[in-house]
DNA sequence: TTGCAATATTGAAATATTATAATATTGAGG
DNA sequence: CCTCAATATTATAATATTTCAATATTGCAA
């Protein structure tokens, strides 16, 4: 059985990653990142063509709603969308 | 074949929709929307236990999203979940 | 009409988010 | 240890959101 405050903690969890994601180019991002894979932090800003300490602080939105993961290797880190809801929301969305 | 803005127009049209989602307390009503079927204003000022202008303010950032539609009934107004991609999102998220 | 119940709108203070330049950190190679 | 490339963090100004009291509107019934 679920208390009032279980509940309230499931919205406060699925209200971060909703957040996170609510932003035109925080949701290309994702889509992006589970449709073609991972991708380092450089090459996002190349196609995205905003500056990088942009899209280091969206990543870092995004990584702390759990979103995404990082992967370093070497001096780049590449992002990937490790969290199931998240998939199946985009799903939900662009099918 | 989709152009870029064609890509940004759906992208955020589908902000709008996170975002009128992103908040603990409007998630909550959709999602008992959704579970209950529809509901008044009155009913859900006192299952939420807030002022009533903020239920209409939550209301009113939910049906310019296009998330709900209200159907008048007499001096209540009922409202309901209509979106299909609202509801595969709710799933997406509570299943 | 007038009055009331239900709902919407408005205005304003508090808070949060956005975007970006500037700066800091981290890791690899020499 | 330097230096450079890649990425993160910070600071901040502009903008948006949140919350709610106060007020307005709408529709029914007497």
């Amino acid at each position: 059985m679920y208390s009032l405050d279980d509940i309230m903690q499931d919205l406060e969890y699925y209200t971060e990653i909703l957040k996170a994601l609510a932003h035109p180019i925080r949701l290309g991002m994702v889509k992006r990142l589970i449709d073609k894979g991972c991708c380092n932090v450089t090459t996002m800003c190349i196609h995205l063509g905003i500056p990088q300490s942009t899209v280091s602080n969206y990543l870092a939105k995004l990584k702390n709603a759990g979103v995404i993961e990082g992967e370093r290797s070497g001096t780049e880190i590449n992002y990937c969308v490790t969290n199931p809801i998240v998939k199946k929301v985009i799903v939900a969305l662009f099918d």
